[in-house]
RNA sequence: UGGCCCGUAGUUCAACUGGCAGAACGCCUGGUUUUGGUCCAGGAGGUUGCAGGUUCAAGUCCUGCCGGGCCAGCCA
């Protein structure tokens, strides 16, 4: 995996710990399998990448396995175009190929089914003839113990033939489901006779009519972790009272040793001023707040390759920030931190106005063109050079010029000189207003002999600004993207996050204007127009851009400071 | 007022398992700079949730509190 020059931080935290500890004790015969088990019934978020690079790269850093499973075990709600998505961003986020071939919990209903019947044999399982409403009400409170189920105590040959009979499609949907046999006692609601299968009469998308009962996440997902030989099984916190469920399961089937699987929770990944909850990211597609799953503001992985964030920063960050078990809310600008850091290396440097104001040199030669030299990408010596047309008639942008500068402003302003970049000095000597008094255009002097971008005299300018020729611009457009939520805590205040959306996180600047060699950049990768951002070209409409994220602004945190 | 889990700079995580509490991001100051970017140097920021106890020594072990999270789907 690449690393892009990061400092070497050794890694360390407790799953890291726990592997290494089984690798010593030879737990599992030196073998490390781990999985990521989505259910496809929605798109992969930041939540989910966390998930992917730890559970990749504890498979990679100690040669072990790493499988995609899809866990279908609920044909309601599922379906093949998640199924395609999937793979596809995580394949985008791994920046390869999955090494092996996609995995399904469907693929297991088979012995799964076996599995019950042998566990009803045991008399560890029973058929449940109850309806939803009853058996929730009999499984108690946290404060109250369960009811048995009059059903509880039915032969072994009964509940085998009323299985068979589910399985056959004999039973309507909630008409019965099997359920193991615990403790309605417990202190763990979910010891209280979970249910492992219900019936369902909806086609699945792979096995289609062949099943009529479904198992349950708590009967699938361990079993499916021993089929496949999964040596840790990661997951989220959430299902930390399942686990004893789940280890339950893997001893009455008697599956011990190297092949039983063992489950570990970690805190999922939660950002400031966004959400992650499926529920939400549904209402805002729904409600046409965003333009879609893939809208740049959303923090799906499609949004993300929209939005032009590299997928090895991505990694990286998800690398630096660990597990634990303490539930947080990360900081977005760590993550922001991380895309413009591979930015700062990779993306080339372009010159675009977004908010264009005219400059006239007046002392310009009439018809003159100068072909300026810049450089590609200072970081990358490698990316070369390109030449940009100078001549008397440009824009620059307008937050560039202010008629009475405030303290600490650099820029234009009447009767001061700044630098063009990779052009001339230039001073700004007189402004043409329109009737309302709106600036409409500056007239400036160059002073020829800075053409190398310094005054022979010595003298300093305190700042360098952008700009483009006017008769040479592209015309294009760009959208600009903020956060999707104005308040670090969506739903802090009133308790309904959707009363924090920020109104004015889109915001599309047509009529910019780009230097003519933005017309031949390759699509798909991100350029810094400088001192405003880097940008990704959209994938399919040219000229337009989205802005990935900004630069740091020194500026603007004066501003703020006022 | 059941059970389980978690409390270390503003945030997220470390601390070789009992030995001088650190890093990244953010913030501030200065330097470099033809991007107010990058880079470099430095700084502020901690009663390790609180109170006891064990120990030469406690973020780490013990006890008790306090605060937060999760669990009563035929969702995952």
């Amino acid at each position: 995996m690449e690393t892009q020059g990061e400092p070497p931080i050794k890694k360390s935290n407790f799953i890291i710990d726990l592997v290494e500890a089984d690798l010593d004790s030879n737990r599992y015969d030196g073998r490390v399998q781990t999985r990521f088990p989505p259910e496809p019934n929605g798109f992969l978020h930041v939540g989910h990448a966390k998930a992917i690079c730890l559970n990749s790269s504890i498979a990679n850093d100690y040669s072990g396995v790493f499988n995609l499973r899809y866990d279908d075990t609920n044909p309601v709600t599922e379906s093949t175009e998640f199924v395609a998505s999937i793979k596809d961003d995580l394949q985008w986020l791994l920046g390869e190929e999955l090494k092996t071939v996609p995995l399904h919990t469907s693929d297991y209903f088979k012995q799964l089914y076996l599995w019950a019947e042998d566990l009803i044999m045991k008399g560890k399982a029973y058929v449940d003839d109850q309806d939803v409403k009853t058996i929730s009400k009999q499984r108690g409170g946290f404060q109250e113990t369960g009811l048995n189920s009059p059903y509880r105590d039915r032969g072994t040959e009964e509940n085998l033939h009323l299985f068979r009979e589910m399985r056959a499609g004999k039973f309507y949907e909630g008409e019965c489901v099997l359920r193991a046999k615990i403790d309605m006692g417990h202190d763990n609601m979910n010891m209280r006779d979970p249910i492992m299968y219900r019936v369902k009469t909806e086609e699945h998308f792979r096995t289609g009519k062949e099943w009529n009962i479904y198992p349950t996440y708590d009967w699938a997902h361990g079993q499916s972790d021993a089929i496949e030989k999964v040596t840790h099984s990661l997951c989220s916190l959430e299902f930390e009272s399942h686990r004893e469920l789940y280890n339950w399961f893997l001893d009455q089937l008697e599956i011990t040793g190297n092949q039983r699987p063992y489950q570990t929770e970690f805190a999922r990944l939660n950002f400031t001023y966004t959400v992650l909850s499926k529920r939400l990211l549904k209402y805002l597609v729904e409600d046409k707040i965003v333009d879609g799953w893939d809208d740049p503001r959303m923090p799906t992985l499609r949004g993300f390759r929209k939005r032009g964030y590299p997928a090895v920063a991505v990694r990286n960050f998800c690398e630096h920030i660990g597990v634990a078990k303490t539930n947080g809310t990360h900081e977005i600008e760590l993550l922001e931190s991380f895309i413009r850091n591979n930015l700062n290396q990779n993306a080339e440097r372009r010159m675009a106005v977004l908010n264009p104001l005219k400059v006239t040199i007046t002392n310009w030669p009439e018809g003159h063109v100068d072909m300026r030299q810049a450089i590609n990408n200072p970081e990358d010596e490698s990316a070369g050079t390109r030449e940009i047309p100078f001549t008397g008639s440009l824009y620059i942008e307008r937050e560039d010029f202010m008629e009475n500068p405030e303290p600490k402003y650099y820029r234009l302003a009447p009767g001061r000189e700044v630098r063009l970049r990779y052009g001339y000095f230039i001073t700004c000597n007189k402004i043409v207003k329109d009737k309302e008094g709106n600036v409409t255009e500056l007239l400036c002097s160059y002073d020829p002999e800075t053409s190398g971008g310094k005054a022979p005299d010595g003298r300093k300018v305190k700042a360098t600004i952008h700009w483009v020729s006017a008769e040479h611009a592209l015309e294009g457009s760009a959208v600009l993207y903020d956060r999707l939520f104005s308040t670090e805590h969506p739903g802090a205040e009133t308790g309904e996050p959707l009363d924090d959306i920020n109104p004015n996180s889109k915001t599309l600047r047509e009529c910019i204007k780009l230097e003519p060699s933005i017309g031949d950049l390759t699509r798909g990768s991100v350029v810094q127009f400088e001192r405003l951002g880097y940008f990704h070209p959209d994938e399919e409409i040219p000229l337009l851009f989205h802005r990935t994220v900004g630069l740091r602004d020194e500026w603007a945190n004066i501003v703020k400071r006022r």
